[in-house]
RNA sequence: GCCCCCGUAGCUCAGUUGGAUAGAGCGCCGGCCUCCGGAGCCGGAGACCGUGGGUUCGAGUCCCACCGGGGGUACCA
């Protein structure tokens, strides 16, 4: 079974150490836990530990020494060919390549459960993403916490969770009476009545298509209606239209969500029940005809109203309810929340909130990403679901593809701000990086294509064939894949994974401009093969992991 | 005002708990098609890492101040 080598590497110095400590050559300090990283310069190897620089100061010797004492103590290994102090005192690896070519055939046996590792321990873990109001379509800022969660909820998986992908409903509330009430007074408009839109309305186009959708269908049936400001059974049909055009868009995404989960069902007993913890533990308190939730009391800046004095709770105590189900009723052992920028300040009496229940706030990991700033043509478009121009992600996703845009929102950190130029992206479509690695895929697949048509069987190649440096490079990259997965499982940036697949498709075009894979050497063809097909297998995986598909042919 | 995020090549962005000469894509300049897909490959120009201090063997990375951009600071969500 392949293994994570950055890993092995780690074990291998923290071994050294150990016996340095046991022969009396270093004094028993504790050794920091990972020093292993990759170098940038490729002549400083293929891993470097840095462990001995980290170490010097503790043990009171020269970083050089140090280095030189744990080297001569590392336990050897078919996996490394050689290892070098370098100063000040850094230990450079190099894998050895007989054991680089083995590994292809470890890749190849492992298949698909290559990349697969069992760090979740089958830990529960809930993603949440996008959860936009039925109140508008999804909008590009949309699309980057979709690719960002379900990036997150494939590679969680991969790395041995049980993940359940979530989308929640935002159908109770204040923001939906508004779109109900706008959505009415669009209606009448459409019959000719002189009537204004509700305060703060949401004033897009397509409140006038859902308003004639819906005077097509149920023709004058909701004039007239004087009981409120609006007929219930209008804001039903309006939400329930809204949330099938916001699945259609997600659907054309390629985004498939485990569950559907609506604020209102949290009433009344869920939130109920919530609320009651929260009013046991002391946290509830009456004050200026509100109900309010004493964050203060969580070392919070200040109170936060759960039932206004109009008797409706707010989206906050909605979003309690929402949590003390996701953690009492479902049993996640960790939940992840996909928020964009504009819900920042929500987050910390959110994990107060958390802690309220009882919960250790460690278990709900919120992810913020920063919004996305739209452009045309270098200028900046303001993107407002109340306001006028809206850029909706299906528009996004129609012009540059699915797979693009994806590529494209998981590049970008999802702490940084981010650009997207629309003329830009569609100008680029030709030359982008999505293109490039999948380009590269559909190059493999054309190789291995054309191998069958020779009749060129590589089941038993003889992989020991491969010395070349090209060869040697895509042997290293496939073998980072593990590595890649576990970082981000850890630490739930998934950007890396575009930029590794980048390297990976770099890698290959490389060596298939060095190494003709198909000649008349019928023993080195076969041995490319394997090469090919592992590498195939990886950069596929990757894509999977990103969301994107795999070409057999562009 | 206070809190958070960002500022790295012309543009969009990487830079792994502080590491060795700061990288990639696009764009620009110059090369490479007898041969498995040229949506490719090779080479080149292009960065005083927003500014000024500090911490230490070492700072794009950590601390402080300032400048510029974005977000938050609701009985909106």
């Amino acid at each position: 079974m392949p293994l994570v080598v950055r890993d092995e590497i780690e074990r291998l110095v923290q071994e050294a150490v150990h016996r340095a400590q046991e022969g009396g050559l270093i004094p028993p300090v504790a050794p920091p836990p990972s020093t292993v990283e990759r170098p940038q310069r490729p002549d400083h190897g293929d891993y470097a530990s840095n462990i001995a620089l980290r170490l010097a100061r503790a043990v009171g010797l020269p970083p050089h020494e140090v280095a030189k004492i744990i080297a001569s103590h590392l336990p050897s290994s078919p996996m490394i060919s050689s290892v070098e102090v370098a100063s000040p005192g850094f230990l450079n690896f190099r894998l050895s390549p007989s054991w680089l070519a083995s590994q292809i055939d470890e890749v190849l046996k492992a298949g698909e459960r290559f990349g697969q590792l069992g760090i979740g321990q089958g830990q529960k873990v809930q993603v949440e993403f996008v959860s936009a109001n039925p109140t508008g379509p999804l909008t590009v800022g949309a699309g980057r916490g979709l690719a960002i969660g379900d990036c997150l909820a494939r590679v969680l998986q991969a790395a041995g969770y049980e993940v359940e992908k979530e989308y929640y409903i935002n159908d109770a509330g204040t923001q939906t009476d508004t779109f109900a009430a706008t959505l009415y007074a669009r209606y009448r408009q459409l019959f000719g009545e002189n009537v204004d839109v509700p305060p703060g309305a949401y004033t897009g186009e397509y409140m006038w298509d859902l308003a004639e959708e819906i005077r097509q269908e149920w023709k004058d049936r909701f004039l007239g209606f004087s009981e409120g400001p609006y007929p219930p059974q209008l804001q039903e049909i309006g939400i329930s239209k809204m949330l099938q055009r916001i699945k259609a868009d997600l659907a054309l995404t390629g985004v498939h969500y485990d569950s559907w989960f609506s604020e209102r069902s949290l009433y009344p007993d869920t939130f109920e029940r919530a609320m009651a913890i929260l009013k046991e533990e002391g946290y509830v308190a009456q004050k200026e005809g509100a109900i309010w939730f004493v964050s203060s009391a969580l070392g919070e800046d200040k109170d936060n109203v759960l039932i206004r004095s109009n008797g409706r709770p707010t989206y906050f105590a909605s979003d309690i309810a929402y949590h003390y189900h996701k953690f009492f009723v479902r049993g996640y052992d960790k939940v992840i929340d996909i928020w964009g920028a504009d819900h920042k300040g929500h987050v910390p009496r959110m994990k107060a909130a958390v802690s309220a229940l009882g919960i250790d706030p460690e278990r709900l990991v919120i992810i913020i990403h920063q919004l996305v700033t739209l452009k045309r043509g270098g200028e900046e478009v303001r993107v407002s679901k109340r306001a006028g121009e809206v850029i909706t992600l299906r528009e996004v996703v129609e012009e540059v593809g699915a797979d693009a845009a994806r590529f494209f929102f998981l590049s970008r950190a999802p702490h940084t701000h981010m650009d997207f130029d629309l003329e830009l992206a569609k100008r680029q479509s030709a030359e982008n990086p999505v293109y490039y690695v999948q380009y590269a895929h559909a190059r493999m697949a054309g190789i291995l294509m054309h191998a069958r048509g020779r009749g060129l069987d590589y089941a038993d190649g003889d992989v020991s064939l491969l010395k070349e440096e090209a060869e040697m490079a895509v042997a290293r990259h496939l073998l980072r894949l593990p590595e890649v997965v576990e970082y981000v499982a850890r630490k739930l940036e998934p950007h890396v994974l575009p930029y590794y697949a980048l390297e990976m498709a770099t890698a290959f075009h490389d060596f298939y401009e060095r190494c003709r894979v198909v000649s008349e050497d019928v023993q080195l063809s076969r041995a490319r093969l394997r090469l090919v097909a592992a590498a195939k297998l990886v950069l596929a995986q990757c894509l999977h992991l990103m969301g994107m598909s795999a070409p057999e042919r562009m």
